[in-house]
DNA sequence: TCTGGGGTCCTAGGACCC
DNA sequence: TCTGGGGTCCTAGGACCC
């Protein structure tokens, strides 16, 4: 079969999953399907928001983010289901055992999407057919609807699975790219939400074409090196690599939680960050990692958000551990108003095997560091050179200082000759 | 009765070292 | 002796996405 891509270009798909949650609902529960179905977080709740609808209850208007009782007042029949993460990662994992059928290069991007390059998979067709293979597959196995992108790198790949819902299949070349990419709005692109489509319209950008012609000056100047990417996007140039492990390990672990109601109290806001801690705890663990920062973040009743992080002396893991830090960062920060949302992240995380090795040399450091004797020493450093430290001239100095700051601590040889050496770089 | 919860990536400024 | 400037780490927070 003669091939329908250069050589040296590369086939990327992108596959979307259609309203995933509700299509995974339909699937478990066949009499859902054709009605109008929306799922929420906390139905009972003033938090309730739609998390995804399907395409029955999005021709009455009803949208995702939107607030249950608005959705409620467009559709009155509208059926509301709680999340059941379970059943959807379930159907995640079967969707990217189909795709890992066609290429080993397969790259999830969150439960319900994904890349996957195949440019080396012609032995499985030619790439329309492999996209409608995959397509074939996945709703007869699973009885889920996804959309499809083709196109020779993964921005527009995106773009082209975004074009037709559901259960479309979009083919989007380069040299489409004048013609169907640029006269979208700007806003329709990957990439730019509402703070940066003002800023472009404030450049006169409002189409993809604009932005795609734009000058890098105005651009670099009003969005930074960001504004000159977003360009080479417009232009449908993207150098991205499909890669595998690029999600394979979470960088950060969080659990944030609304209010029940805005609340000032300290004992019961001390008491929820107690819980976060508890539920990031179970999920540090179950990943085998622990944190070496925590981040702690209050949202006001006015909605106004601060985010507040520390690095740590060592990596936590503990439920008590991170209470601990949590409260601390907590108790620093908070101005005393009332709190809608409350919410802890582990970050800068380290594999559990790891840090055990890590920890000695890791605290060692950290806390020779604000030792009164390591700032002693590395005085002395400053003023005599290294050799200060073997020799013997210097040890009655050395002595003398540790006596003036009582301390106790002894250092042995092998630490010395880690300490930076001023001598040799000045 | 406005607006959840999970993330990632990037930038910028200050501290500190060299 | 004075001073500049690069590199890196830490923290805060913005922007975006699903």
């Amino acid at each position: 079969m003669k091939q329908m891509y250069p050589k040296n270009g590369r086939v990327i798909l992108h596959v979307d999953m259609n309203s995933f949650y509700a299509s995974v609902e339909m699937a478990y529960d066949p009499s859902l399907k054709g009605m109008p179905l929306a799922i929420a977080g906390n139905p009972e709740e003033r938090r309730g928001i739609i998390v995804t609808c399907s395409y029955e209850a999005r021709s009455f208007g009803v949208k995702t983010t939107m607030t249950l009782w608005e959705a409620k007042k467009l559709c009155p029949q509208l059926i509301v289901k709680k999340p059941n993460f379970d059943r959807y990662r379930a159907a995640s994992i079967g969707m990217f055992e189909i795709l890992n059928e066609y290429s080993s290069l397969v790259e999830p991007v969150s439960i319900d999407e994904g890349y996957i390059d195949i440019t080396e998979s012609f032995e499985h067709g030619a790439p329309l057919e492999i996209a409608e293979t995959i397509q074939k597959q996945i709703f007869e196995r699973l009885d889920l609807p996804c959309s499809i992108g083709v196109a020779p790198n993964k921005f527009l790949a995106k773009m082209a699975s975004n074009m037709k819902k559901p259960m479309g299949i979009t083919v989007l070349r380069k040299r489409d790219v004048p013609k169907i990419l640029w006269p979208l709005d700007v806003e329709e692109m990957h990439g730019v939400g509402k703070k940066t489509g003002e800023k472009l319209r404030s450049l006169e950008i409002k189409t993809i074409g604009d932005l795609a012609k734009a000058s890098e000056i105005q651009l670099k100047s009003t969005l930074g090196i960001n504004g000159l990417r977003l360009k080479e996007r417009a232009n449908g140039n993207d150098r991205r690599h499909v890669d595998p492990d690029a999600a394979a390990e979470f960088k950060s672990i969080g659990n944030s939680t609304t209010l029940p109601r805005d609340n000032s109290n300290q004992q019961e806001l001390l008491r929820v960050i107690e819980n976060l801690a508890g539920t990031v705890s179970v999920r540090l663990k179950r990943k085998k990692v622990l944190a070496t920062s925590l981040s702690v973040m209050i949202r006001y009743k006015d909605r106004k958000t601060i985010t507040r992080s520390k690095k740590l002396a060592n990596p936590i893991q503990k439920s008590e551990e991170i209470f601990e830090a949590a409260k601390q960062l907590f108790l620093k920060h908070w101005n005393g108003d009332s709190i809608r949302l409350l919410g802890i992240t582990g970050m800068d995380l380290v594999e559990q095997n790891e840090a055990v090795k890590q920890l000695d040399l890791f605290s060692f450091e950290k806390e020779a560091k604000k030792e009164p004797l390591y700032k002693a020493l590395n005085n002395l450093r400053r003023k005599y050179g290294s050799q200060i430290i073997e020799s013997a001239s210097g040890m009655p100095e050395l002595k003398k200082q540790q006596e003036n700051i009582g301390a106790e601590t002894s250092f042995n040889k092998d630490f010395l000759r880690d300490l930076p050496d001023k001598k040799d770089n000045k």
